[in-house]
RNA sequence: GGGCGAGUGGCGGAACGGCAGACGCGCCGGCCUUAGGAGCCGGUGUCGCAAGACGUGCGAGUUCGAAUCUCGCCUCGCCCA
């Protein structure tokens, strides 16, 4: 013994923040384009820069980061890449509210929040960082903004646009929740206006977006998607209103087959053809009615609870199936944006129609029913069956009406008064925020020439600095001259600067293109780069993204693409969500509910390692539940353990000699420490591949188990005692990657741990040579049978049925048959009585 | 109202249609310790002294066998109206 004899007892803080330090300074974790590795790019969605990393992005992050590890240990160069989301609202607000310029608010947090990932020692290549809030970055989005606007797929166009009164700023459809219909980010119940404003031409791709083919997405993602998108098949119909010189009301329909009942139509209020048609002795009620029905919210027009209301405007059509001609009637129900503003009214066959018809005394026709003939009284019948057909409906009558919708369809073509229509839910993507801390919207407005792209040379159009934040929410870039101030690129005269910046969203549909080559300088992407690494072969993050970010990025790529300048469809082929880990008050985490759990705490007491091991364990990864701490110190005991089992203590050995009461021979000892070693390796790999981090650990925690007990029972010293320790620091490296590297460097192997091999498993070796049968009599279980794995069916058989816990049940009668499932049970059927 | 998901010990959770409750927390008993929010050993679904019986939200069904599959219902969560 001499006075440098290392320090042998379990002590997170004495190692962690060494290792730390010696990885970082190794690059251990940096992506190298020109290795020829098979390359693996996975990424974890980059955070909000708020100010503090709670356990939430803990748990989001440590899943892809023990996955990426792996995969490093297999051989594979993989990126696993980091940046930050720097521009948003809460910036702003901060300085509205407390003086601080935004820029210097995102840096001081993305400070912060960059020491604490560190202390969380995910392999992420910061070589590769991005920040979004710097002209490095937002030049090329710029340049990426100009592309699709000389495409045609960003615009400037009046619409119906979602506004927050609290944020001042216009929002995304997607970005609107609920039935409350509030803002995402403040909660604020959002305005309809009618704005001028910025777009994105999602909805030419909406078809595209509906194609999963080949992508691994959780599924209620596809659906959320698919649903948002909202695609239905029917046709559009033209209704002649009996008036001369006025054009016909085209209505959208995915029931073309119950025109015949419709008896009457309802425009939108709004609707264009309003003014037009309304007679003059109804005008007054007319626009008394329109006038109530534009202060009221699109909410409180489509509850179905509250009675219907709507005025006829003196006006008749004439239905293109029964020539007969029916009234015109505007109604909030209906509304303008959805569709064509205009619906032919079904009364028989919607339930809104049914109600709105029997408010008013209007004619109700039934035109479909069952084949039973059965129709309901007092109701719409909207209840679909297979074997519907139509009646009442002319030379249509009896046909089924699936057939029905396409002939109805084609007999209206003929007449010049229909076609086959599809209509979707999704609408463009609103793209401009008129709030200041965001990518400037890179076009100017000349008198002489109107909206003028920004030319190339002169990107970025930066941020100015030197600006004064009003109270009023009203953009500084409004009041800010030199910004303002610009020169028409066609014939340099004065123009004016946009002074929209970009919703935050269109940050991270790129940023992971831009990963590929972070630094690069006279491009948005390198294509060459882009190429080797995408698509990203594994993406993760929250779900409440599903129609938001996770849908924006699939559309910027096929856009991307259509302009030439990517070469595949989708950014990822596979996509995983980590569940949302909770307040204890079973609340999401927010600092305004005071209920954010910091690991900063945890991690002093407990060492980094206990910290994402715990994280990993505590139940299913896309599970996520309410944060409770107890349990950590399961974990903190585990490791301890793991500890022990590769630097026993002298109290260790001296247990260990004392043991006598583990059975077996020492070459049944190893033989059964090497079956768990080798059946660990190939459990564990298709548990971290699959996201079973919980049964990974689970799993590690029954080969450490095994492995003291043989130390206990003297087997400390054989080849099988080495082989299963290594193994499960190998193993163990991806979750606990400090504690792995500090004991794999004590046991005198090669640094890092984190550049070993893989450990194979030998299915030889995890084999066992006996197996417990149970055995079971009418499917309950009667007794155990112990023999060798290849005993014959007939020799199991016979042991079985010699059982006295199955001659007992028995009970002296032959067994009806015998079920064997080989390896697997053994079930005695008895007669049935 | 519609769509999707979930319901298993005191708790977190395991379980290709085949031994329900792996692994851990907590708790109980013991050992060790000046001490312990440390360590170690044993026990722990419920009822029962036991043999055993009963047990995966409720009710049916399929099956030799169901936590798992099917149908109906209840509760909770998410998304959409």
């Amino acid at each position: 013994m001499t006075t440098h004899e290392p320090q042998r007892r379990f002590d997170p803080a004495s190692y962690e923040q060494k290792w730390r330090e010696r990885w970082e300074a190794d690059h251990l974790y940096a992506a190298d384009d020109d290795d020829t590795k098979p390359k693996r790019y996975i990424l974890t969605m980059y955070p909000y820069p708020s100010g503090d990393l709670h356990i939430g992005h803990w748990y989001a992050m440590t899943g892809p980061d023990i996955v990426a590890r792996m995969h490093r240990m297999q051989g594979d160069n993989v990126m696993f890449p980091m940046g930050f989301d720097g521009f948003g609202l809460p910036a702003e607000n901060a300085a509205i509210d407390r003086g601080i310029h935004p820029a210097t608010w995102t840096s001081s947090n993305i400070d912060t929040m960059r020491r604490q990932m560190r202390l969380m020692s995910a392999s992420f290549d910061w070589a590769r960082e991005v920040v979004t809030c710097d002209p490095e970055y937002y030049r090329w989005q710029q340049w990426l903004f100009l592309k699709l606007y000389e495409a045609g797929l960003a615009y400037k166009a009046m619409g119906a646009v979602d506004w927050c009164p609290k944020d001042k700023v216009v929002l995304a459809r997607e970005q609107v929740e609920g039935t409350e219909r509030r803002c995402w980010r403040c909660g604020t119940q959002v305005e309809k206006r009618d704005l001028e404003q910025w777009w994105f031409r999602i909805t030419n791709y909406s078809d595209e977006l509906l194609n999963f083919d080949g992508l691994d997405y959780p599924e209620p993602i596809k659906a959320m998607q698919t649903n948002w998108i909202g695609r239905s098949e029917g046709a559009e119909i033209d209704f002649r209103p009996e008036a001369d010189d006025v054009e016909p009301i085209r209505v959208f329909t995915t029931r073309p087959d119950t025109v015949f009942g419709a008896t009457f139509m309802v425009l939108a209020p709004e609707h264009p053809l309003v003014a037009t048609l309304t007679t003059d002795d109804r005008r007054a009620d007319v626009d008394q009615y329109v006038a109530a029905a534009r202060r009221e919210t699109e909410i409180e027009r489509m509850s179905t609870e509250r009675e219907k209301t709507g005025v006829f405007i003196g006006a008749y059509a004439i239905n293109p199936m029964t020539d007969e001609r029916i009234p015109i009637w505007i109604a909030d129900y209906v509304l303008p944006g959805y569709g064509t503003g205009a619906i032919m009214a079904v009364p028989a066959h919607d339930e809104r129609d049914y109600e709105f018809a029997t408010r008013f005394d209007l004619p109700i026709r039934y035109v479909v029913a069952p084949a039973s003939g059965e129709l309901p009284e007092g109701a719409a019948l909207v209840e679909h069956s297979d074997d519907e057909i139509l009646i009442d409906s002319g030379e249509f009558s009896d046909m089924p009406a699936s057939e029905a919708i396409g002939a109805i369809t084609h007999a209206l073509e003929e007449r010049g008064q229909g076609s086959i229509a599809v209509s979707y839910r999704q609408r463009d993507w609103v793209a401009g925020r008129q709030r200041y801390w965001g990518c400037p919207i890179p076009i100017v407005y000349c008198d002489e020439h109107g909206a003028q792209p920004v030319p190339d040379d002169q990107l970025p159009v930066v941020l100015p600095t030197d600006v004064d934040f009003a109270s009023t929410g009203v953009s500084p870039l409004q009041s800010h001259a030199i910004f303002l101030n610009a020169t028409c690129p066609l014939c340099g005269g004065p123009a004016r600067r946009e002074t929209d910046t970009m919703d935050t969203f269109v940050d991270s549909s790129w940023y992971f293109l831009r990963f590929c080559s972070p630094h690069a300088t006279n491009v948005a992407f390198d294509r060459a780069k882009v190429d080797e690494w995408m698509p990203i072969h594994l993406y993760t993050g929250g779900s409440e993204h599903a129609v938001m970010h996770l849908m924006y990025f699939r559309f910027f790529t096929k856009a991307l693409r259509d302009l030439g300048l990517l070469g595949f469809d989708e950014p990822t082929l596979r996509l995983r969500n980590q569940g949302q880990i909770l307040g204890a008050d079973r609340q999401r985490m927010s600092k305004s509910r005071g209920n954010v759990q910091a690991p900063d705490d945890l991690v002093s007491r407990y060492g980094a390692d206990t910290v994402r091991a715990f994280l990993m364990f505590i139940g299913p990864w896309d599970q996520g539940g309410p944060w409770n701490p107890s349990g950590i110190d399961g974990i903190h005991r585990w490791l301890g353990r793991v500890w022990g089992a590769a630097e026993p203590s002298q109290r260790d050995l001296a247990r260990s000699a004392s043991r006598t009461d583990v059975p077996g021979t020492s070459e049944e000892l190893d033989r059964a420490l090497r079956r768990v070693t080798h059946s660990t390796i190939a459990a564990v790999g298709d548990d971290y591949a699959d996201f079973g981090f919980n049964t990974a650990i689970a799993k590690l925690m029954e080969l450490t188990n095994a492995i003291i007990r043989t130390r206990e029972a003297g087997q400390a010293s054989g080849a099988a005692y080495a082989e299963a320790v290594d193994t499960l620091l190998l193993l163990l490296a991806p979750v606990a990657p400090h504690i792995a590297e500090e004991l794999w460097a004590r046991r005198g192997h090669e640094y890092s741990i984190h550049r070993q091999p893989w450990p194979t498993a030998d299915p030889t070796l995890a084999a066992s040579d006996t197996i417990e049968l149970p055995v079971q009599v009418d499917g309950k279980l009667r007794d155990r049978l112990v023999v060798m794995v290849d005993t014959s069916t007939e020799e199991i058989e016979r042991l079985a049925l010699a059982s006295e816990h199955v001659q007992r049940y028995l009970a002296g009668r032959a067994p009806m048959r015998v079920i064997q499932v080989p390896g697997k049970l053994v079930n005695v059927v008895t007669p049935r009585d």
